[in-house]
Order: C-alpha cells, then structure tokens, then sequence
DNA sequence: TTGTATGCGTTATCAG
DNA sequence: CTGATAACGCATACAA
C-alpha cells in the first residue's frame, strides 16, 4: 500500500519556510552563507516535507553527473566482482555514484553500453582491459572525459591504466614449474585478450627452456567444469604431462578435483597452478598454487585515478603496474 | 591525447541540418513523423557531429530516468554477483539501466544509498532482504516508485518481493540430515537477517525430531576461512557432531578442505552441506549437497516485476516464491 | 544576508 | 510535416 507520492521540490520547500527557491538551495550547498536562524527554519522545512533533490536537474546545470560508469566481462566472475568492489567503495568515499554494465565477453555490448553511459554524461568510465572496438575508442577520446583501462598495460592507452602485465604473469608461473623441474607442461584457457597475452609469456618462457606445452582452449566466459574437461583431456592424450596451468582459480578448482577423483596425487603425479588467487585457493587442499593480482586494488586505484583528474589534478602517472606475485603453495 | 572535447546538442545538429532542434528530436523519437527527405538529412548531421543525446535532460522533462537502483550486501560474494548478473542482463534488454550500491552489510549505508538513489530519480529499486531501517521504509514507500525486495519473503513486504523461505529451507536441509540418520548436527552462519531464518528452520526440525544441535556463529560478510574454523571448532569440542550445515557454499568448501586435512572422510566420518549451490558446489570432491536457490532467476523476475508495474501492468502476484531445492550429492 | 533573472538540454504542446 | 514556446528542477551571476 502506497501513499500519494507528493512531489516536492525546492518551490515547495521554500513556500513552507517562507523564503525563496535559491535560499534553500543555499541552505543545502552553502550553509555558511545563511543567517543561522533562516538556515534552522529552511532545514525543518527540508525535513518535514522529506525534500529529497533532484540529482539530474542538478547534473543538468553543473555539468557534472557525479557518476562513473565501469564495464567489465561479467560480474558472475570472483574476479571482477573484487574489482568492482573496491571501485564502488572508493566512489562511494569520494562522493561518485556507480552505472555498471556486463559486456558478456561479447564487443559490441561494449559499444552499446558505451553509448549509453555517454548519454547519461557520465564524469568518467571505467573499462576492463584494452581490446576495444574503434568505434569505443573513438568514443571514449571524444567524449574528453577521464578513462581508465584495467587488467592490463596496453602499449597505447585510451587514457590511463592500472593493471599489470598479463605477459609477464604467464611467464613467471611457466618458470616457476620449469624450476620446480617440471618438463612437459599443460596450459588452460580461454580466447579472451588477456589470457592470450597469459599464454604467449607462458610459451615464450617453456621455448626458452626448451621445454614441451600442450595448450588447451577453452569458451571465454568459462564455465567451471571446463577445468575438469580439459585436464582428463591433457591426461587422457598421455603427453606425459606433470604441471598445468590454468588461466584462472575456478578452472583449477575444477581440475583439482578431477585429480583427486582420477587418485592422482597432487602435485606428485599431476601439478596444478592457477590465476588470480581468488580466497578459496589457500583453502584448497592441497592449497593452489597461483598467481596473485591485486583485484580490488585495481578498482580502488581506478577509483582514484578518475577522482584526482576530476579535481583537475596532474596525475603523477598515468600508468600504474601494480604487479603480481606467484604464489608458491601446494599444488605445485 | 585527448582531442578538446566539443559539445553537441540538439541545437548544434539542427544548425548542421538546417532544421530546427524540434525536427532533430523527432528524428530521433519519432522518425515516422518526418519527410524521409529531412529524415534522412538530419540522421546525416548526426552521424557527422557524433551526437549522443543527454539522457539527463531527457530525464528531467520526461519524469523518468530509465534507471534501476540495486543495493546488495558485497558483490565480492558469488550469489550476489548471480542476482545482479540476472538482473542487470534483463534490464538492459527492457532499455535500464542498473545503478549498484552495495552496503557491506551496514544497515546505514542503506539509508545513504537509498536516499542517493533516490535524489536520481531511479524509476525502481531492488532491495537484499526484508530487514530495512524504518527511514529506508519510509523513503520508499514516499517514493511511489516500485520496489522490490529479493531472497526472502517476508510478511509485510514493501511493495513487490521475489524469493524463498529461508526458513523452509533451514528446515528442509535438516530433515534431510536427519533422515540420512544424523542424530547430532552443527550449524555455522553468520549474523544476518536471512542466515537467522535458515537457523531457525533447521533448530525447528531439530528439536522437532529430539536431534542435539551445536551452531557456531561467525561475522557476517564472512571470511571464506571461517568454515575451516568453525569446523575445527566442532571436531575438537567433540560433542559427536556428524554433519554440519554451513549457510554458504563458500564456508562449506573450506569446512570440506579441512576435513581432508584432518584426514576425516567425508561423509562417512563428517557430511558437509552448504547453501546456495554455486557453480563450484558440484565441482568439489565429494561433490557438496546443498540447496540450491535460482539466484540468477530472483534477479530476473525482480527486473521484470519493475519493468511490468512501470508500464503500467497490474502485477498478477506482487510475491514470487521461487523456491528452493535441497541438491543430495555426495558430501552429505 | 537574501532575492531575481536566466539558462542547462531536452520534449510536450500548440501553431503554422 | 515542421517550427516556436514553455516547461522540467536546479544553480550561476548578479542585484538589492
């Protein structure tokens, strides 16, 4: 059951205090202006009549819609989730709203979602990676306003990044098994751009020490259980293979557990390394070997990033590598 | 390099047409209207000044803004991050948008965001639960603007609700743990609202079947390592507890992990249930018995209860009880 | 310290 | 079929 919604606007406000519009503008975004006592009445005014204002009309005339846009692949992906975490909890700090949008892994929902975010005039975007149409970053550079590209370090930036080299991940986890004197090496992964940039480290790195990879391709978007095909798979073409890694920790888990189900011990008989180092890796038993990422960082430098150009501030860096770091557990 | 971003509206594109801004709008909401001839001129000026409409002001005149309002405890937790996948998917094919707050389970943040929210005018919102403080109530209902609330059901909703009992699903999972003949049960959860339901659920059917039960509570937004605690915490009170049900997924997949640590079969000596059943759920070794909730469809239905009420539909059934089911597998 | 006029970028409405 | 005018709700700039 509803009540009568009554709309109230500034007009009413200042009918029922008695004083003009601009006064209870005042009241609400330059208090100290205000006589102390026309500031009380305007504010029980306020309160009474439940005054809430109108953020577009405001948008309108400051052109400023206190909004960030992000895109990313899809939220039903820890991974994401942990950067859009720390992104939301950083606007929100430091007074910006969140529009999201899921690309699905499908490009032209970027162009789309793009469009869109543009025409509610956005303050700025945040996007996942750096493949994008032209017609996105045609947009994205006409439009003027500050852009941020995560997950990856792109040669030519739209604008500025924070990420990390997926190139070099890839080939620190392949030296990392090579060291541990593994010879025949899997590989697991999807088509998306940034786990082809995992993979070409990954077999740069096995070629220079001469060692064997069998890659195998799995759908972007993955579903877990992918992780669990593609390693019975590897083991079922008896390539001799003693380590895989897999381009993410949810395709690990899957593989893992085939593994245990198949009494391959782990990582004597099958080693098994992931990506992303998600909260369940180190609960894992044995716990995954993986690669760590700074996820909700990225969101949270993200944040910043737009925030400090939006206060008209030089930024210091326009690019930031925040790194990664194997993480040397059981699984391999 | 950013190019000086120059701003086009409606008034720009007319003086490229030689129309007037009235006959540009029109091509755009109501080409039919138009000579194909002038049609065709003024979608020409368009594409060459690179025109995107401001939807701001589109809001402003139109009284609707096309945005959806959704706020969940923490997307860093895979069944919300389902929802909102479900949600935001069927919004944008009904031409919303989804502005996200998540409130990391702080019932002021709710107040903050609803009331951001709010002041942009969303078109409709989509709530997590049914605990709300009475100013969030109060706002909505003042609003008039429809209003879902999702994974519950409770009695006195404020407006539309898609979910399940909790309640009956506590209960359900009991039943089932006792009929698999358990006579000493552990619960773990956290402190909130929907948790509390499912664990008085399975107390009723405890106490129903004369079955001891030990709960252990832990926070709410819980850590995933919580579940490896807590059932450490069981085994070594050694209270003869058989089967623990942990009220996520996550928290059971740790629980199950250190069971295998100690060296404890699963289910023979401990059975393992969570809740939620998320993709990793079947994936585990024992593959986890759990209950399965179609987070995805609450998202769904929710999307288009508001898009049906914004159009004016009358809603056959403002509350939508999706069920739930208890999926046997073999953890438990 | 407060008020008045004006405009932000669109669309509803009414004329032509 | 197309154009002129007046809103939408607020804040900037100036006046009092």
């Amino acid at each position: 059951m509803k009540s009568t919604p009554v709309k109230v606007r500034l007009t009413e406000v200042a009918k029922l205090a008695k004083v003009s519009p601009m006064t209870v503008s005042r009241a609400l975004n330059a208090p100290e202006l205000l006589k102390p006592e026309t500031l009380q009445k305007v504010l029980k005014s306020i309160e009474q009549s439940g005054y809430v204002p109108d953020l577009n009309a405001t948008s309108l005339v400051s052109q400023k819609s206190h909004i960030i846009g992000a895109i990313v692949p899809t939220m039903n992906n820890a991974i994401f989730a942990q950067t859009l975490l720390g992104l939301q909890q950083r606007l929100d700090a430091l007074g910006y709203q969140l529009l999201l949008g899921q690309t699905q892994y499908q490009l032209e929902q970027e162009d789309s979602l793009v469009r869109a975010f543009l025409g509610r005039r956005v303050d700025g975007m945040v996007l996942t990676g750096s493949q994008h149409s032209p017609l996105t970053r045609q947009r994205m550079v006409a439009s003027g306003i500050p852009v941020v590209e995560t997950w990856d370090l792109p040669a030519h930036p739209i604008d500025m990044v924070v990420g990390f080299s997926n190139l070099k991940a890839g080939q620190a986890m392949a030296e990392y098994l090579i060291q541990r004197g593994h010879r025949v090496l899997g590989f697991v992964g999807g088509r998306d751009g940034r786990t082809q940039m995992r993979y070409r480290g990954f077999q740069a790195a096995a070629k220079k020490a001469g060692v064997q990879l069998h890659p195998v391709w799995v759908a972007a978007g993955v579903q877990m259980d992918q992780g669990r095909h593609a390693i019975g798979q590897l083991i079922d073409a008896r390539k001799a293979v003693t380590a895989v890694f897999l381009s993410n920790d949810a395709l690990a888990l899957s593989a893992l557990m085939e593994c245990h189900r198949r009494r391959l011990r782990v990582p004597q008989d099958m080693a098994i390394a992931g990506f992303a180092d998600l909260e369940l890796a180190a609960e894992l038993e044995p716990a995954l070997t993986t690669v760590k990422v700074h996820a909700t960082r990225i969101g949270e430098v993200a944040a910043d990033m737009l925030a400090a150009r939006l206060r008209g501030e030089k930024i210091a860096s326009p690019r930031v590598d925040l790194g990664f770091e194997v993480m040397a557990r059981e699984s391999a």
